[in-house]
DNA sequence: GGCCGCATGTAATCTGTTACATGATTCT
DNA sequence: AGAATCATGTAACAGATTACATGCGGCC
């Protein structure tokens, strides 16, 4: 019963993510991130830093858990999303990332996700983000430009960013056309 | 005199790129970063650890300090390079960035120290940024291909890895071609 | 009077990583 | 016999961030 402060979208959110479809315990989110496909090609959690994440989260609220246990083995814990860890995992998801270091796992994390909940989901996600993306690319732009002639290097960052950002944009577009294929697996 | 093991290219072996050039104090080099132009631009250094850091090169070998007193203010601490130092920097200045997230600040910083030392320097550097990236960019691709029809997300992950490493190459060409450019400032 | 600039840091805290610990079972 | 898998963590250390401390001079 910690006051419901939740500090906005940080990326341990995405666990809540794995308990959303059913309750699991950690050692099992933990295989499917170690595996080199799905999430774990791009998210990288130590265990031990997981079983910190996932105390974490019911120390906030955003969990219950409880013991399953077992023969010749320590019992399973299983958490379970409590209402504010539905919540909170479902506005997770569905922002966009504003800025460019967080892009590459935030926004794949998200992504994984939000393909896993449907296509609605997705498409919006994808479509705030785009919408995002451009934004931001905008401002490098005219930054670029502003430094265009007098401060090479400084336009060279810039430069460099809108880069970045618009084949990220041609990406994007890329999902877009994937999406309609849904698999089972994948 | 602490055995002289640096671990490899570390980030703060571009604080001896500002010492390169002259000798100078901590306070200067943080106004120097504080500023939204130049390095400052992408890298950030909170003034405590940045003279952690001086510190820590410090105990490493790579500078030696001075005291420069002055009137009513406490006195100046100047950093000189050592031999070590002008080694250290000089290797980790020429030496390409492997690997993605590293890109953007370590590359951009190296980059920026690069073009003072002048042109065939940074000739080299991004010849050799080039070739490290192509590399990349096979691997990434080889994946991708593996992945298609099979793992869509994996392979939009791949996909994603693509697109930015072909806008970096893009870009080092835009670095050749604004090099000739020699200005005094920037 | 209060805040900013100069110039240095230390101390407390938070976060992340590495190493260690348990204990039965199955694989080589 | 030795290693890996299952399933949980704790303890110690390293690194980074935040807050605090000093003390003078100039600006508004």
């Amino acid at each position: 019963m910690s006051p419901m402060v939740s500090s906005p979208l940080t990326t341990e959110h995405a666990l809540l993510g794995f308990l959303y479809q059913q309750p699991t315990h950690g050692y099992e989110i933990h295989r499917r991130l170690s595996d080199s496909e799905g999430l774990g090609l791009v998210w990288h959690v130590k265990q031990n830093k997981l079983y910190a994440l996932l105390a974490k989260l019911e120390h906030k609220g955003f969990v219950t858990t409880e013991l399953e246990p077992q023969d010749n083995r320590p019992p399973r814990k299983i958490f379970h999303l409590t209402e504010a860890g539905r919540q909170a995992f479902l506005t997770w998801v569905q922002s966009p990332v504003r800025h460019g270091r967080k892009l590459r796992l935030d926004f794949l994390a998200k992504l994984y996700f939000a393909r896993r909940e449907g296509q609605t989901i997705t498409q919006q996600l994808i479509e705030e983000q785009r919408t995002a993306c451009r934004t931001w690319l905008d401002e490098e732009y005219a930054q670029a430009e502003a430094m265009r002639d007098t401060h090479p290097y400084d336009w060279l960052v810039h430069e460099f960013r809108v880069g970045q950002i618009k084949a990220m944009l041609n990406w994007l577009d890329t999902c877009q056309e994937v999406l309609p294929v849904v698999t089972p697996k994948g």
